[in-house]
Order: structure tokens, then sequence, then C-alpha cells
DNA sequence: TAGGACTCAACC
DNA sequence: GTTGAGTCCTAT
């Protein structure tokens, strides 16, 4: 039955609550309240106080409406703007097209600490430098941990793992003191007035389209195009510009926050003051803080992680998703949605330009701009100059590295090189920690993770072991656990740790840098490293992905890929493409100043035609490949993917859910459901887990079809069902 | 017969 | 998700 449309107007709202568990609900609006659509609202559940925002009248036709005479009155209207109808729009598109609840959706919109701390003041605490009267170990190991850092006790307990007694033990003895914390003190205004940075033409063109764009109040999606070091972020920094001088908002998407140090520099020299900031990391003081401040139009620029993206901006000006192919824009826990797509709706639903900005663009995002419904601006040199670096493979089967060592006499040299020029190198393996597996010499037993199928992987710098995928944590047992041989276990294979170890055994005077989420976890810890860079403090820096991408060091002019292949195993889908990407922005980073840069890729299948593309430079020449084997095999973005993953703890109870629906799944000519199997990770987190995957054509219903198709199956509430709507993950 | 372990439906 | 009611069972 459909909601009477002049059911507000009688005093009544239509509530989405912040619990996932139930549907909208309707409650009794009291005489005199001003609230309506897009108002967050408390409202009275049983005995509990609950936070929901009220909802338009005549949206979810389907839910029954419950008669007058059972509405409760709701307490009233939280004190901050209504989310509006665009906004509003984006939550039930993202809930419909990734098979979410709207409140999981809305929960990244009204995140907790945004209404938390209502008229109670947040006190935070930072150190004064006096040592306690009685120093302990956990109080040295707070003060440690804690540093300059500022935060509430609860906060400040978590940083230095310590219990909360510990912090306040520390307040009474003076060693922390409480700070005056304005919690919603204003964002300064950046101003678009100051001089520009230099422009080739090739820029200049390309931001005066953005420029114009943003003053056209459309959508326009662009795809910018640039190679690396080719000056992307000034392009679009001019169309944010135009976006301030409109009195707009401009959001500015990163895949992770160790790369916004860079980026803030470049921000605060064009612009003369920091952005707005936004990113799991946060305090919830300023969490609160900014969340306001976009809320009423105040922060105008935010730089932040996927999800900035669904803050309640006031005027939404421009969104710019900077190193746009990133995988890590795709969430994989809770809502499974993918930025990239995300702020493209977002920004038709705001009418604004979009900026997807990479020097090596998705196949997904190539393909729309060949269809003409991106606009395409391209950057094909280098700025001030600077040439692209010469790439060759090493070949791991011709050059083999001496045994128990991983880097191949030729970077050997090549470093060897550097070194005596006195120019800077930088040693790519996507693998944190020492060793990926530790092996029993004796017996062949292997340390796997007691809740996951995954090996413990060595972290020799915090002794321990640790599972990368439940954060599993063990110290590094003596004897085997299986034959208890006691010196019998060798790590097996290289991970960074082990790379910087055999760096310094080779090299004793070079000065190294470590980049790992391990090592650069905060802000603060990404601008000491970039600072001790540029300084010229370091000559070889050995990291992970961290170090792909973002940073621009005029002194490095080598860069060594220790082991080429590790992505390409496993067969996944874009396994090729993520390669190509990864090894093209690491190779990135050789010879940005004056001086050539040099890329050494150390591989043992130097024909596979990634490796090949990438050594002839042959962007084009890979992209059309990729998106030629793509097209035949319909796989993303010509053909669609979900994955179904049943997880329980119960292991019997996941395969047995697991063949019901592979049973009860839709045939038809155009909707493929593959297994179920065994997932990859068959067992995660403790819960045993089996996968499906539905394959259909682009222009099918297909989260109408897996609706239809999980709504007409019963399971155990022991059992849980996750649907991924246009996966990347495939473990 | 009080109290614990468990299931189940309602929450507007 | 939480809560309260209802059911069944056991220890006293």
């Amino acid at each position: 039955m459909p909601t009477d449309p002049i059911a507000q107007s009688r005093g009544r709202a239509r509530v989405i609550l912040l619990t996932s568990a139930l549907g909208p609900l309707d409650y009794r609006v009291p005489a005199g309240a001003e609230i309506g659509p897009g108002s967050v609202v408390e409202v009275p559940l049983g005995p509990r106080r609950m936070v929901g925002v009220v909802w338009d009248d005549d949206s979810f036709p389907d839910v029954e409406t419950v008669g007058d005479n059972r509405l409760r009155p709701l307490f009233g209207a939280i004190d901050v703007p209504r989310l509006s109808p665009q906004l509003r729009k984006l939550v039930l598109w993202a809930a419909d097209y990734y098979l979410a609840h709207p409140a999981a959706v809305l929960r990244m919109v009204l995140p907790h600490a945004a209404l938390a701390g209502e008229g109670r003041p947040i006190v935070e605490y930072r150190a004064t430098g006096a040592l306690p009267e009685r120093m302990t170990a956990l109080r040295q190991q707070a003060l440690d941990r804690i540093g300059g850092d500022q935060g509430t006790v609860r906060e400040l307990a978590a940083e230095a793992e310590v219990s909360e007694a510990v912090i306040r033990g520390l307040v009474k003895s003076g060693s922390l003191a409480p700070v005056a914390v304005s919690p919603d003190a204003p964002f300064a205004l950046p101003d678009p007035g100051r001089p520009a940075a230099d422009l080739s033409p090739e820029q200049a063109a390309a931001a005066a389209a953005l420029v114009a764009a943003a003053r056209a109040d459309a959508f326009s999606p662009f795809l910018l195009d640039g190679v690396t070091g080719s000056g992307k972020t000034e392009v679009y920094l001019e169309g944010v510009a135009e976006v301030i001088r409109r009195g707009g908002q401009a959001l500015v998407l990163m895949p992770e926050i160790a790369l916004t140090e860079p980026f803030l520099k470049r921000f605060e020299a064009r612009f003369g003051c920091a952005p707005a900031t936004w990113h799991s990391g946060m305090r919830s003081s300023e969490r609160r803080r900014t969340w306001r401040a976009i809320a009423d139009g105040s922060a105008r620029v935010v730089v932040g992680a996927r999800s900035a993206l669904f803050l309640p901006y006031r005027k939404l000006g421009v969104i710019v998703v900077d190193e746009a192919h990133e995988t890590s824009f795709k969430q994989e826990d809770g809502v499974h949605y993918h930025a990239r797509d995300v702020a493209v709706m977002r920004a038709l639903y705001e009418r604004c330009p979009v900026v997807l900005a990479s020097a090596t663009p998705a196949i997904e995002s190539i393909v729309q701009a060949d269809a003409g419904r991106y606009e395409t601006l391209v950057l094909p040199a280098r700025y001030g100059g600077a040439a692209m670096p010469d790439i060759a493979a090493i070949d791991l089967r011709e050059d083999p590295p001496e045994r128990g060592t991983w880097l191949a006499p030729k970077l050997v040299a090549a470093l060897t090189d550097r070194l005596a020029k006195g120019e800077q190198s930088l040693l790519f393996l996507n693998r944190r920690g020492y060793a990926p597996l530790t092996l029993c010499r004796t017996c062949g037993h292997r340390i796997q993770c007691p809740n996951c199928t995954s090996w413990m992987v060595e972290h020799r710098l915090v002794r321990r072991l640790a599972c990368h995928h439940c954060g599993h944590v063990m110290p590094p047992p003596r004897e085997c656990p299986e034959c208890k041989e006691e010196d019998s276990l060798v790590p097996c294979g290289p991970g960074v740790e082990r790379i910087a170890d055999e760096v310094a055994a080779r090299f004793p005077d070079a000065r190294t840098a470590l980049v790992t989420s391990d090592t650069i976890w905060s802000p603060t810890k990404a601008a000491e490293f970039v600072e001790r860079v540029e300084a010229g403090l370091v000559d070889i820096i050995i990291g992970t992905q961290l170090v792909t991408k973002g940073y621009h060091f005029p002194e490095l002019t080598l860069v060594g890929v220790i082991d080429a292949d590790i992505g390409l195993e496993g067969g996944d889908l874009r396994a090729a493409e993520r390669t190509f990407q990864q090894i093209q922005q690491v190779a990135g980073r050789a010879g940005r100043g004056t001086k050539p840069g040099e890329v050494l890729i150390q591989t043992r299948v130097p024909g596979a035609a990634v490796i090949e593309a990438l050594v002839a430079n042959d962007r084009d020449g890979f992209y059309a490949a990729e998106t030629q084997a793509r097209k035949h095999a319909n796989a993303p973005p010509f053909g669609r993917l979900a994955a179904v993953v049943v997880s329980s703890e119960d292991a019997q109870l996941a395969q047995q859910v697991a063949r019901e629906l592979g049973q009860r799944a839709p045939r038809s000519d155009e909707m493929a459901v593959y297994g179920p199997a065994p997932a990859p990770l068959a067992q995660l987190r403790g819960r045993h887990r089996h996968r499906l995957l539905v394959h259909a054509p682009r222009s099918f219903a297909l989260q109408d079809a897996i609706r239809a198709w999980l709504g007409s199956v019963e399971w155990n509430a022991k059992v849980r069902v996750t649907v991924d709507v246009d996966p990347y993950s495939f473990m």
C-alpha cells in the first residue's frame, strides 16, 4: 500500500534508523517541530533512543504504513543541517547498487563522531615534558608512543596500547595536561587568488577545460590521463581554484593517507593554507569539527580517503579522484563500494565535474573514455622537460642472485654505481615483513594462522609472526610446533625487511629508509620520511606499494623491482593490469629531475606480455590487448560480475547453505552462476567460506536478480551471506 | 521452583 | 542490533 502523500502534513515522518536490521519506521512528528525529509532525528525504539534520518514520504512504497494509533512521537531533530535530496538519492543508489542496507550507507554519511559530544566539551591531553614521580614500564611506554600527539584519554590509551587508568595516572602526575579544544574552530579559507604554478601549454589547456566545466554547473566526467611526473595535480588544482572562487566545495579523494603528505605541501603552496582532511585515523573531536564544517559549507576543500565521499557537502563543485586506478578505492568490508564509481554517481546527482586522474587508468575508465562518456585530458610529457626512464628486464633465470640473496648482480652493480655518484635508488617489493613463510627444515611443517588459510608472515623488526588477513600475532617459536625440533625453522622468500637486511649487508655505509605500512603509519611519519629523502639523508629506499606513487624525489635515478611476477600469480582477472600499473607507477619515481632515470625489473618470465609492454614503454599496446581480452571473455567492464560469499564458524553449515544457494540459483541464458566452491581463502578470521560467482551481460539487471535469488533461500543465523558487486578481490 | 541457556518475534 | 517474553531444563 503506497504511503498517503499528505501523511507528512498530518504529522507523520518515515525514518531510516542507523540500524541495518530494521526497515523504515514511521513516527509522529510533534506539533510545531520543524522536521522534514533529510532531518536527522532522535527517535524511541522500544526502550532505546536511536538516531535516524527522515526520508521522503513516497519512498519505500512497498513498506506497509502502520496505523496512527501505533505511532510514537519522535524526540526531535539533532542540530545539524538536513541531508540534501542529492545526498539522499546517492544513499539509496549505493544501497541498491551494492545490495546493502540503506542504514549501512547512512552510517557513512553520519559517522558516530559527527553527532557525538553534543553539548559536552571534549577534553584532550598532551605531554607536558614533565616525568611522573613514579615511572613504570607502562607509563614509559605510554609517553614514548604518545610523543607530541594530543587526544582524549580513550584515544591516547588506544594509541599507546595501555589502559585508560595508565593515562589518567599520567594526567594526575602532571605528565599529561589538558589542552583547550575548541571543537568547532573554523577552517582557513583557501585563497584561489594566489599565483598558480607555471603550467605547460598542455597543462594549461587541460586546466582551462576543468575551469570551464566548474563554471557550467553540470555533470561532466573527465579522465585526466598524464604520464607520471606530468603535473596532474597542478592541473586539477586549477579546477579546485575555480570552484572556491564560485563559493563551492571541492573534494579530492586519495587512495591512502600516506599519499596526502606531498599533496598537502603543494596545496598549501597554491592556496596558502591546509585543506580539511578526512580519513580513518582521525580523532573524534577532529572528525566532529570537520563533519560540521563540511555540512555548513565552511570547509571549502576536503582531502580524504574514500569514506569522504559520503559526507554531507553543502555545495559540492568538483570531485577529484587522484590515482583513480588504485584498487584501494574498493571497500572490501561493510558496503562493498568502489569510490571511483560512487564519485561519478555523486557528481551526477550534484551536477558537477568529476576528474579521474591517473598515469595508468583502469581499463574500466579507458573504455568509458573511448566510448565518449568521459572527456579525456591528456598530458603526454613530463613537466619541465624531464625524460621518461629507461626500463629493462633482468631475467632471473639467466642472471640469478647468489643463493640466499634476492638482488641480481646487474641490480647490485646499478646500486653501486648510484651510491658512487651520490644519487638515490628505490627498491620495490610489494610484500610486507621479513619472510612470507616459515618452514621447518626437519619435518616440512609450515606455520599457518589458526584462524585463516594463510601463512604467518615473519616481522623481524617487531619480533613477531603476523597474519595479514586477521591480524593474529605470535612470538616466533624457537622449536617447530609440529616435530619439536629446535632451531629447525627457516624463513622462506623475501619481504621488504629481508631486502633491507641484504642491502645493509652489501652496502654497510649506505643510508636506507624502509617504507611499509609498518613503518609509515601516520601522516607525521610520512612527512618525516619525505623530509629525510629530500634533505639527501637517504641513499636507498626499500618499500612496498606505499612508495609507488605520489612522491617526487628529483635525485632518485634508479628503481629496482625485486619481483615483478608476484602479482601475476593466482589468475586474477586484473592481474596483468595491476602489475602493469604498479610497475609503471614505481618506475615513474625514477628520473623526475634533470638526471635520467633507469628502471630494472627482476622477473622469471621476461616474455610475459606485461613485462614486454613495460620494457617497450608500449602503454597503448598493452591497454589495447588487455581491453580486447576482456571484451572477448565478456569480463568487466563488458560484462558484469558479482561474488556471493557464504561464511560461518560452522564449516558444515557454511557448505550446506552455499550448496543450497547453488541449487536455487536462477538459470537463464543471460545470467550464469558458478560454484559454490571453497573460497581461495577457505578460512578467514575463523569463518569457513564458500564462494559463488555471478556473471551477466552489461545490460542485465544483476541486482534485482540477486535480490530475488537470495530472498528465496533461508539460512541459519550463524551463516553470513555477503554480496560483492563488481568484485576486485577474488579471495 | 528459582534461575540459566536458548529461541524468537517485535521494535513504528 | 537489542530487548523482553516464552520455553525447556537442571540444581536445590
